[in-house]
DNA sequence: GCGAAAAGTTACCAGCAGTAAGTAACGGGG
DNA sequence: CCCCGTTACTTACTGCTGGTAACTTTTCGC
């Protein structure tokens, strides 16, 4: 195909820009959905009524597009948490609430959430960390504050952030890809984990 | 270059195969050590002596590879777990033990780690579960085996034991790429959240 | 001996990320 | 009022990679 859109060359007649960054994200996550997590910029391009260099202009390559995705994803998640437990975390059914927040996230969606922990190639597999950074940050925080009294050391914080983060993202995974039980059912078990341990309470 | 090996086209003479898929797969380590996660095929033909028909042949196409890689990596992972603890899961300084090493055998093959999580295109985010599932399968036994007193649902040891693969990935990850403290402090900090619970004791 | 199967290589295709070069509208100085 | 540099596009390309078809040579069963 040489015609994505029926514009001519040339800058395009009124001042405006033709699509800003926010369209062509949008337009990412149509074909995300669309065409699974191997959807190709070109396609992206179509779906946002532009030519590829446009995309690179507003987004940058592969790798960025990614990142801006999760980026994306990453709040969609802290505020569906964020909502669902208006405020506390600090209880077993606050975690479990926190935990089926995520997993519901996920599944509504799903492809572009494995286009984002995909990874393309080279040391993009970045791309799952910088999912896994901002979603991280914030219960980095929440954590930090929570048990200030108790760790002197604020790493662990952080530590454990990402390992929670880690253990979300894999169970999203398996959840969404093999698994049939209800989010429900895997949050009560993730959060019993999470809250009482290996040994159990 | 055309020329990956001196061979004439045809059979070669003597009864053997020129390689063997452990040949090739070792090729493949070889190279994503040198090049990095974003190795590619011919790369990896080249380098076990053999033109790219034959890796085809011989381990399949790109996600076939990352799976028998990830096989590999799992295996390696079970089994540095397993002399480190030696039979037993059922203390928190067993788990430390467990958690570090997972931690050094992925240090310790940090590119093919970050080419196996890394999934190449499509929905090959399954060489991630695909690793996760094999060295889940070991753990999800010891699991179901030990709490099954406590838990009658088996399929909880299944959640857990992915959630807890999940979890030393990202932490992995998270380690190798951009912290620098020690994997004993890591380990000692992960073990103590999945052996004690958020809370604490 | 001889033809089918096995085990290679060469040569190719399709698709994708990324970029260079060309083209039309806008806008400020002479 | 016109002209030229800048801006914002498109077209057209390159380079590479995953994957495969077609060809060539040896081996082996009959």
């Amino acid at each position: 195909m040489s015609e994505p859109t029926s514009r001519r060359p040339g800058r395009p007649p009124g001042g405006q820009l033709v699509v800003d960054r926010e369209h062509v994200l949008d337009a990412a996550e149509r074909v995300i959905r669309r065409d699974g997590a191997g959807a190709s910029l070109e396609a992206v391009a179509v779906e946002a009524g532009v030519t590829k260099p446009i995309v690179y202009h507003r987004v940058g390559g592969r790798a960025d597009l990614a990142d801006a995705l999760a980026e994306r994803l990453a709040d969609r998640m802290v505020l569906a948490t964020r909502t669902a437990l208006a405020g506390e975390l600090l209880s077993q059914t606050g975690l479990t609430r926190f935990v089926e927040a995520n997993l519901q996230t996920v599944a509504e969606h799903r492809e572009v959430f494995l286009y984002v922990t995909g990874g393309s190639t080279e040391q993009t597999a970045l791309g799952r960390l910088s999912l896994a950074g901002r979603s991280t940050r914030p219960l980095a925080k929440t954590l930090a504050a929570w048990r200030s009294g108790i760790h002197q050391d604020p790493g662990v914080a952080e530590a454990w952030a990402f390992g929670i983060v880690g253990m979300l993202q894999m169970v999203s995974q398996w959840w969404i890809t093999q698994d049939d039980r209800s989010a429900t059912e895997v949050a009560e078990q993730i959060s019993d984990l999470l809250w009482n341990g290996l040994p159990g309470r």
